[in-house]
DNA sequence: ACAATTCGGTACCGATCGGTACTGATCACA
DNA sequence: TGTGATCAGTACCGATCGGTACCGAATTGT
């Protein structure tokens, strides 16, 4: 029924189930949601329908632990960039790990919370809630972050978190749009330093 | 075979075809091209699939007139925005319109040049392929605009045209993702307004 | 050895996909 | 008023959609 080993009795299981998420992830990616069928994805994932319902519950469900795999590994640079010791560097972390996830050559170009299901029909809608929640959830760990960096007179008592937070991930997201649309990773990387110009510290008084 | 008006011979058509288009623009809009059925189609549309394709050819075609038609309503704040007399308030007219387009309470939220079509399976490789398109020439017209901004010394002999189109456009998508999140106009605005404080006239030197 | 249990695979489910052949009604032109 | 062209609509096409029942084979604890 779930990944975990239970007890153990009857025959195990054949094939390794994080690698076959770790498949279906990329064509979530590559695909999202809806353009990614159980034949692609199985395909992919080197196993039958049967073994992926068994092993996942469904499509759904098997794209909730594709994005929670994408967390963890691609994704991964959000919370790493949340433990730098100032807002400043921060920022720098975010928009160099979304430069650096989105050009990775060994994965599909751009965001998986972003192109995963951005419109999407009836069927996709859950889906497409799931993402806008994720992308959410991130600017309100980002907007967390800035606050402490204001608490701690890191950042200016003028500066607003929750305004900075949703400029850096609008920059982010746009690098995911842009990288999908085939920019270069030294492309992405000029719009990230141009837009951590913009920060606090460096801007001139009005 | 057309839209357009031909030999006058046979019965006329009993629909507005603008008017069709405009409403298969808005599935296409809120559902993505994929996520879009003939049947989401036809039914927004008030015709019948037979009559469709008659008027449209097929569901692709659909879609490439549907974003032409995007690109004289929604989107006509791109060309508008070019016009301006300088790139400080082209750059500032692109973003103002972003923010007005993706959060007009009469359209969905969001972007079609963004949303349609931004991860794609087999079947809608075309339509994709025809938003990289779209974005990419958005973002060499704007290029074009800064260079020109650059040799009529508007903008200093130092900027980069492309690095600067690329960010604006990067802003814009991100806005893009960011209104089919949830966010508010007035949100956004702050964004964009965040956005254009990184001009090179109010850049302190390096 | 036996029984319990889970495996992977085939075949199939009803529904929907994009697309089309055909039909009878309706119009413009002569 | 013919007459021919085009209309909108019904019915249907093969293919694919996500999902499931059932199967013999394989591996476990007893």
């Amino acid at each position: 029924m779930t990944t975990q080993n239970k007890a153990h009795v009857g025959r195990p299981r054949g094939f390794d189930a994080d690698e076959a998420l770790r498949r279906a992830m990329l064509v979530f990616w590559e695909q999202g949601y809806e353009g990614a069928s159980l034949a692609d994805l199985t395909g992919a994932m080197g196993i039958t329908k049967t073994s992926m319902y068994a092993a996942f519950g469904n499509k759904e469900q098997l794209f909730r632990k594709a994005l929670a795999r994408y967390d963890e590994g691609p994704a991964s640079y959000g919370p790493r960039a949340w433990a730098e010791p100032t807002a400043a560097k921060v920022a720098a972390a975010i928009l160099n790990g979304a430069v650096e996830a989105t050009t990775d050559p060994d994965c599909p170009p751009g965001c998986l919370g972003v192109q995963g299901s951005l419109a999407a029909g009836e069927l996709g809608l859950p889906a497409r809630e799931l993402l806008v929640e994720w992308r959410n959830a991130a600017r309100r760990a980002l907007e967390k972050r800035f606050q402490r960096a204001v608490d701690e007179h890191d950042l200016p008592p003028s500066a607003n978190s929750a305004q900075l937070a949703r400029y850096i991930m609008t920059v982010a997201f746009g690098i995911a749009v842009e990288a999908a649309s085939g920019a270069s990773r030294e492309e992405l990387q000029e719009v990230a330093d141009t837009a951590l110009r913009n920060w606090p510290d460096f801007q001139r008084p009005q």
